[in-house]
This record gives C-alpha cells, sequence and structure tokens, in this order.
DNA sequence: GCGGTACTGTGTCCAGCGGAAACCGTATCG
DNA sequence: CGATACGGTTTCCGCTGGACACAGTACCGC
C-alpha cells in the first residue's frame, strides 16, 4: 500500500517522461482522465469502470493498464481533472473571501456531482487539489488564526460543503429521515409521543439547500471570535 | 427504487411477522446483522459481502436473501445494530448536552469504524438512528432554535464528528495533504514558493483528533448567538 | 541497413461480486 | 393425508478489477 499510495503521487507529482523507444502511445493521462470525467458526470462514479472508460476511449481495458497500475490511480488523476484551477479570491476581508471561496467549491462539486463522495478519506491529493486548499487556508493564516487551526477549520468547511451537497443531489426533496419514500414520515408519525422533536423540525420544510447558507454562516461565526485580526468585513 | 426503499422501510420498522408454515427459519435479522457487523468491525465495510456473512453464519449466500432482499437491506439492518440505543444526556444547559452528545456519538462511530462512511446519503434510518437524531434536536428545539435549523445544526455536527473520524481512522498520523506517505511533504516543499500556507498550516502539526475539539467548540460558538433562550452552560 | 530491444495494445483467463431461477426437503393447515 | 407454504441449496449469469502471455511497432547501437 505504501508503495500504492507512492506511485499515485509520482504519477500526480511527477513530471512525464517521454520514452522515445516503441509504438506511439495513442492515449494520454489527461484525455483518460476526461473521459472518466465525462463518465461520472454522466452516469455517476459507480458507473466508472476499466470497461467503460475503455470503451468511450476506443480501446481494450487492459490498455489503460499501461497508463495507470489500477483503479485508485484512475480514480486520482481524474478527480484533480476534475477540480479544475484553484480560484482567485477577490474579497475585501478574510470572511468575503473564504464565503466566496465556499461558494465556489460548493459550484465547482456541483457541476461535478461525484466529487463530494470521491473525495472523501485519506488520499493522496494532486498539485491543484492542494492547491484548492492552499486558497483558504493562507486566508485564515493571513487573517490570524493558528498555524494548526486553519487546517482544522478548512476541513470543517469542506466537509460542511460535502455534505449539504450529497443530501442535495441524493434526493430531490431537502433531507427529512430517508424520504425517497414519504412513508417514513408516516410510520415516525405513526408512533405518536417518540420522534415528537424530529417530525417538528422537518413539518415546517427546510431549506432548500440543505441548511448551506446556514452552516456556512455559524462556521464563519465561529471563525470570527478566533480570528486576532478582527471583524473581517 | 421506490419500492426498494419502501422495502427498507417495512424491514426497519415493520413488525416482524412468523409465518408458521414452513421450516422454522434457522436464522433471524438479528442474527445476521449481527454477523454482519463483527464481520465489518474486524475486517472492514469493504469486506462485507453476501459470501462472507453467509459462511461466518454457516449457510449458503443465498439463503440470505430468504431475510433481506439485498445488500442494500442486508447494510440497513446492520447499521440500525451497530448504532445502538440512543443516549440518555445529563449535561445541564443545551451546550453542555449537545456536546456530550456529540461525544457520544463519535465515541459510538470509534467502536464501529465504518459506520461514519456507511451512514452517507440519503438512506432509509432505522428507529434506533432516527433516535439518535431526535436527542440534539429536541434539545435545540427546547434551547429555542428555530425549526428547521435544528436539523441543519445536528446534521452539521454529524458532518463533523464524520469527517474527523475517517480522517482519523484512515490514516495514523492526523491529517496532511495525503500522508500514507510522506513523501508528498517533500513534494510540496520542492515546488518552493507555492503550497507555502499549506506547508505552514501542517508543519507546526496537527492535534491528534484531527480538529475535532476545535470544529466542536466552534459549531457550538456559532449555535450561541442564534439560540434565543440564552447562554447554555 | 539491420538486429535487438523497449514499448503499446490485445486476447485470454481468473476470483470475487450481487443476484435470478429452479429444485428439494420440511413443517403446518384444511 | 394430501396440499401448500416456506427454508436452504444448487446452478447459472453478467459484471467487476486485475494477472499474464503474446503480437505488432518504432527506435537505438552497430
Amino acid at each position: 500500500m505504501d508503495d500504492d499510495v507512492g506511485q499515485v503521487i509520482e504519477l500526480l507529482w511527477g513530471t512525464p517522461s517521454r520514452p522515445s523507444r516503441g509504438p506511439r502511445p495513442s492515449l494520454s493521462i489527461a484525455a483518460i482522465a476526461d473521459a472518466t470525467v465525462r463518465i461520472a458526470d454522466a452516469d455517476g462514479l459507480e458507473s466508472v469502470s476499466m470497461q467503460r472508460v475503455a470503451e468511450a476511449l476506443g480501446v481494450t481495458k487492459m490498455a489503460l493498464y499501461r497508463y495507470v497500475a489500477g483503479k485508485a490511480q484512475l480514480l486520482a488523476v481524474t478527480i484533480e481533472a476534475a477540480v479544475g484551477e484553484p480560484p482567485v479570491l477577490t474579497g475585501a476581508g478574510w470572511r468575503s473571501r473564504i464565503e466566496e471561496w465556499a461558494g465556489l467549491l460548493r459550484e465547482n462539486w456541483l457541476r461535478h456531482p461525484w466529487l463530494p463522495q470521491a473525495t472523501v478519506g485519506d488520499r493522496a491529493m494532486g498539485p491543484r487539489e492542494v492547491a484548492w486548499i492552499e486558497c483558504p487556508v493562507a486566508v485564515l493564516a493571513e487573517a490570524g488564526l493558528a498555524g494548526p487551526q486553519q487546517m482544522d477549520a478548512v476541513l470543517l468547511l469542506c466537509a460542511h460543503v460535502r455534505n449539504t451537497l450529497t443530501a442535495t443531489m441524493s434526493g430531490t426533496q431537502p433531507w427529512t429521515p430517508g424520504n425517497g419514500a414519504g412513508s417514513l414520515h408516516e410510520r415516525l408519525a405513526q408512533r405518536n409521543g417518540d420522534y415528537a422533536a424530529v417530525l417538528g423540525a422537518t413539518r415546517s420544510g427546510r431549506s432548500a439547500d440543505n441548511g448551506w447558507r446556514f452552516g456556512l454562516e455559524l462556521i464563519l461565526d465561529g471563525l470570527e471570535v478566533r480570528v486576532s485580526g478582527g471583524p473581517g468585513r
């Protein structure tokens, strides 16, 4: 596994070398990643298989293994291709800049609805993905937040974006405890007495963004008191 | 799919009926769920397959389909079995009670490290899982938080628990951009100039809980200003 | 110019996965 | 005492990620 991670890192961060001995490669990492992004965008991450990517490129699936060592690497380069170039933040204070960054991240993930679930856990990140993290960390560092807490806060923001997005996309409705079948709501109501709070909280209707704005403002308010640089607006 | 969700809900919420016509069932939903929990605890969620669960119970994998309609149902009952009974909160104010609840959730998820990744997305939840949600929603309702925002806040807390836990468990080290191979850190340092903020934020060392306490206090502070009932301590 | 050699893409094969369908033994009800 | 409903097994299928041997191609040193 250590070797495996090393290979991914080499592929993402290393300078591509051109061995000029055999026949010209008909594919490239970029082409493979693009094709995979298209498939994931269209039919979801679970539809991404070596087979589908290969036939989208007009080759056999085994040909892909000349470029990527396995599906983990395929996913890594695909993510790196999908995250795109990191933004340039134009806001005035740290707060508006963080808000701007979070909104852009959310928009980007909305364009590739499989990205939230693909970027969970400890992975080997690529240059552009790290650059996306670099943005808000630099902002918070400049704002005076303590070192390790800069990363903590950014990861918290990422988690919030991911959480509200997955809830938004998996169902068309804002979250109630397991929609897709409204019958669960009936079950809850049937057991009168229990689950009164959940019923009350969902009866009035949650916002269509699944608490995105609410949580964002809440986190920013929480950061406000921890930043030594004064108010960010 | 609607039927599928309906079946899961029926299995989780319906009263078990005893058809007494054929031979006695040698298994039960509870036994199957327990076996699956053991497998997931030992070897992770990705090691859970019909085959493994079946042979752990001493039957053929197809026998399981007499009890659960598919793997989705198997996972649903397994989650419901693993979450356990919801806690009884003993704290004084709303803040300490929410803190207590979040800590208990985290401890429970630590005992079953696969639960964070198993409980993502829109699922049909079981009675005990909804009861876990009911706890903090009731606390926030009593504290005076507006209806829909109660659920928003609880889901935000869940996301934070999940996020810090997955980061904690996937690697032994607190998160740096893709550890498991420290070589990435070298790559970052190699490109002097770029990634200065990320390097600075991770150089000083992040806390071993991956920002768990930090994020929790931050969220609670953010809730403080939105609760009409005054300070919660 | 020419062989050796490195490289690309293909074909074949495998274990494992979730699941459908047919089949047979068993226990209960009319 | 059948008829019937139910439980568990067997067999089969398509799909997945991946190992491996093989054929064709282009370059390098001689």
